[in-house]
DNA sequence: AGCTAAAATGTTTTT
DNA sequence: CATTTTAGCT
């Protein structure tokens, strides 16, 4: 017998057993196949991420063991025999036996993991956490979004590219702000070439690592005056010490293309690199993976070219399409089995899709059954379509015993969240809305973090001129303007020109003004460390507090309680790193501020609704699915021309948003709707109308009396006419049974509610407690009128509400 | 300098 | 329509 044969066939159906208990072979092989480059293609709902944290975990265990085809030391036929008795054993006590035979584990920190999200790098950390139950093992491997891991990067090296310690993160703000500056200074007229063309073209530029110099000039007049923007912003970046978005990856690529012993550092240190959504990173990010990759060439990316939603931020879907060109070695695994949707669910996803050219040829199927038919809802408008949502979210709950937080409702743009968000505010159904205005949108927020960059980078011009007179200093515009010539005309920031004021003649007048504000941020300094001190620092001692108690004191007070808000959210962040055992920094806090996103505090254990764009619900999922503005114009939505590519991804984010449903998908459009203060009429999707047979539909009953004239403004037989007239004649004959049901059965005694009398003592949920003030019956519901203890008067739909008698 | 009132302008999607 | 920008006034 050849105990070497033996030893490796024993050793993977071992290895086979363990991991065939919670994966496909598909999925294992993902996991094995650590050597070389390997192309994961990961349908929606494949398990992708379950395939990323046991790769992990199964690289820092065991190594490369499953292929390694050599014999460790000291084993011989008694191993061999004792590895047999092991086959029958459960999987538990072969982990345990494993490790002893495995010659070669991974150190965590040779492990570099690159997710879309900070939520996704947040959730391989945790579920590799509890794996290991190592808190610190976890924290070790490198796991992060691109921008958060050019950064940890950058802040070691920036001085190797010319940047300080202590760099600015310019958001897109910002950056418009900048923009605009060096468009004054060219002196080219903001008419004759929109700044947004500007701040997209040099997005993109940046995005394909060009630099001003090589910014090519075309036929296009306009190409001039960018290239010259381009170039004068990137200088005045460097003045700032500070980085957009863009800069830090590009600038992490020059920084690893030109310091040979930088780069040779990161490629010998991470062995195995790992790439999630990789069809949406663009050709910095591309370079960027495979420049750190090329070391050991241990290259893993995951990716759905379906998915592929971020063309406009210049993600190009060729990089997953083309990764066997790049790796022509490459291992290539397709995870086609679905764990997620009903099997409705995914057929239409997939018919929609298969209307698109330029994939990877694909099937997903799933074991589930059939399930729910998908329910097709004509609103009249708008507030219909928030209606009929919130009422379904609350008939299911009632009924189906569903929580708040099975419920997602999706649109494409966020504009229509609006809408929805009066009629979950109406009824009371709690909701969380992801993304749109965060509150670091708000403009106390914004001063408050410019403070503190400026303290953490004095050079930082454009937060400096954000503060200088907030509040109110006596520095006005033509002060401002003085400090910033003298800056320029003597290479020097503008707040060492305000310390100095008093040497410049021209600053005379204000100077005085000037050192005080000089003074009062040094103060601050002295007295505050820690970013929760600092703001609470900066708040009172400036005197933004107080600024905001004079003014109104209904908003001044919303105001003050956001400011409150960012420093609980700074200690959070305090408590978090001391946790991690790292020290809190300024800088830290402010790096969380810039890059985590509303989607990454997504809480899916809070009871509510959540409200959010498709983009915003990559990667999640949820028992039931609403997707509204299902409309022609709007989704696909027809900003970006009518071009193919165009069409291709408005298709590839209805597939997204499809493929987020578990178990019961619902796509609504309104047959007109109010957007930017004009009514527009509206007509179904091509993606619902035309592209989910029909087999799968089920279209409901409009609940109110649709309007006198249709989509096509032929008067509509109204009463009679309660089916859209988009949809086949054979369908309004046979609605689904739950369609029938659940409109005909939709009245007040249906729900268990009794009508309360005025007077009643009621409580609820969110609002406390209150006594009844009207009642009216409303189309079998009823509404009420209700007077809160806190002084607020509401009104209430009783099924919505949940009253509850006291 | 700073306020108010009128006018303009814009709304994909995001790290 | 809603917010932001600008002009004009004090």
């Amino acid at each position: 017998m050849d105990i070497k044969q033996e030893f490796l066939r024993v050793k993977r159906r071992l290895f086979d057993r363990v991991y065939g208990e919670r994966l496909n072979p598909e999925q294992c092989r993902a996991v094995f196949t650590t050597e070389g480059p390997l192309l994961v293609l990961a349908g929606a709902g494949s398990g992708k991420t379950t395939v990323l944290v046991n790769r992990i975990s199964y690289i820092i265990k065991y190594g490369d063991a499953y292929f390694d085809d050599t014999l460790p030391d000291g084993v011989d036929e008694n191993t061999v025999e004792a590895l047999k008795l092991a086959l029958d054993m459960p999987v538990s006590e072969i982990e345990e036996i494993l490790p002893r035979f495995i010659s070669r584990p991974c150190p965590p920190w040779a492990v570099l993991a690159i997710t879309f999200t900070n939520k996704a790098a947040k959730e391989i950390r945790d579920r590799l956490n509890s794996a290991f139950g190592d808190g610190e093992l976890a924290e070790s491997i490198w796991a992060g979004t691109f921008h958060s891991v050019c950064l940890r990067i950058l802040r070691k090296h920036c001085e190797r590219i010319g940047y300080k310690q202590g760099f600015t993160i310019y958001d897109t703000d910002d950056t418009k702000r900048l923009l605009l500056q060096c468009m004054k200074e060219l002196m080219i007229d903001e008419k004759r070439l929109n700044p947004k063309v500007v701040q997209g073209e040099i997005s993109r530029a940046k995005d394909s690592l060009i630099y001003p110099d090589g910014y090519e000039i075309t036929r296009d007049p306009r190409s001039k005056d960018i290239k010259a923007v381009y170039g004068l912003y990137a200088k005045k970046l460097r003045e700032n010490n500070a980085m957009d978005f863009d800069d830090i990856i590009m600038h992490t690529v020059s920084l690893l293309e030109n310091e040979a012993d930088v780069r040779e550092y990161y490629q010998n240190k991470f062995r195995y690199v790992l790439v999630d959504e990789y069809q949406d990173t663009n050709y910095a990010q591309f370079v960027l993976t495979k420049l750190i990759a090329d070391g050991r060439r241990n290259i893993m990316v995951v990716g759905d070219d379906d998915q592929s939603i971020y063309r406009f931020r210049g993600a190009t879907v060729e990089n997953i399409l083309n990764f066997d060109k790049t790796y022509p070695d490459a291992t290539v695994v397709k995870l086609e089995q679905n764990y997620r949707s009903t099997t409705n669910i995914l057929s239409a996803a997939n018919a929609v899709i298969g209307n698109n050219m330029k994939r990877h040829r694909k099937k997903l199927w799933s074991a589930s059954g059939d399930g729910e038919k998908i329910t097709v809802k004509e609103a009249s408008d708008q507030n219909d379509e928030g209606r009929y949502i919130v009422e379904r979210i609350v008939g299911s709950v009632y009924r189906e015993g569903r929580k708040y937080s099975d419920f997602a409702v999706l649109y494409r743009v966020n504009a229509l969240g609006r809408s929805i968000q009066t009629a979950f505010t109406k009824s009371g159904v709690p909701y969380k809305v992801i993304g749109d205005m965060g509150f670091y949108d708000h403009k106390e927020v914004k001063d408050m973090v410019a403070y503190l960059s400026v303290l953490a980078n004095l050079d930082d011009n454009l937060r400096l001129k954000r503060i200088i007179n907030e509040p109110k200093r006596k520095i006005g515009t033509a002060t401002i303007e003085a400090v910033e010539q003298l800056a320029v005309m003597n290479g020097l920031s503008m707040y060492s020109v305000m310390e100095r004021a008093g040497e410049f003649p021209l600053l005379a007048k204000s100077a005085e003004r000037l050192t005080a504000f000089v003074r009062l941020m040094e103060s601050v300094r002295e007295r505050a460390k820690l970013p929760s001190e600092l703001i609470e620092e900066v708040f009172v001692s400036t005197g933004y507090r107080d600024m905001l108690l004079e003014e109104d004191p209904v908003v001044g007070e919303g105001r003050r309680e956001n400011v409150e808000e960012l420093i609980s959210a700074a200690r959070e962040y305090e408590d978090k790193m001391r946790e991690g055992g790292e020290e809190p920094t300024l800088l830290g806090f402010l790096e969380e501020v810039y890059l985590v996103s509303d989607v990454d505090k997504y809480d899916e254990n809070a009871d509510a609704v959540v409200l959010m764009t498709v983009h915003a619900a990559k990667g999640l999922e949820f028992p039931v699915v609403f997707i509204a503005g299902m409309e022609e114009g709007i989704f696909p939505s027809d900003k970006d021309g009518e071009s193919e590519d165009a069409l291709s991804e408005e298709r590839r984010l209805a597939y997204v948003a499809i493929t987020r449903a578990k178990e019961k998908l619902y796509i609504s459009y309104a047959r007109q709707r109010m957007m930017y203060g004009r009514t527009i009429l509206g007509r179904p999707s091509r993606f619902a109308k035309d592209e989910i047979p029909k087999e799968l539909l089920s279209v409901d009953i409009p609940r109110t009396v649709p309007p006198r004239m249709s989509a096509y403004g032929h008067p509509a037989a109204s009463a009679r006419s309660t089916v859209a007239p988009e949809f086949s004649r054979e369908m309004r004959r046979a609605p689904s049974v739950t369609g029938m049901k659940e409109t005909r059965t939709r009245t007040a005694a249906s729900f268990g509610v009794e009508k309360l009398a005025p007077g009643t003592r009621v409580k609820h949920g969110i609002f406390g407690e209150g006594e009844i003030i009207s009642s009216r019956d409303m189309g079998g519901d009823v509404l009420y009128e209700v007077g809160f203890d806190s002084g607020s008067v509401k009104k209430l739909m009783a099924t919505y509400a949940k009253l509850e008698k006291i």
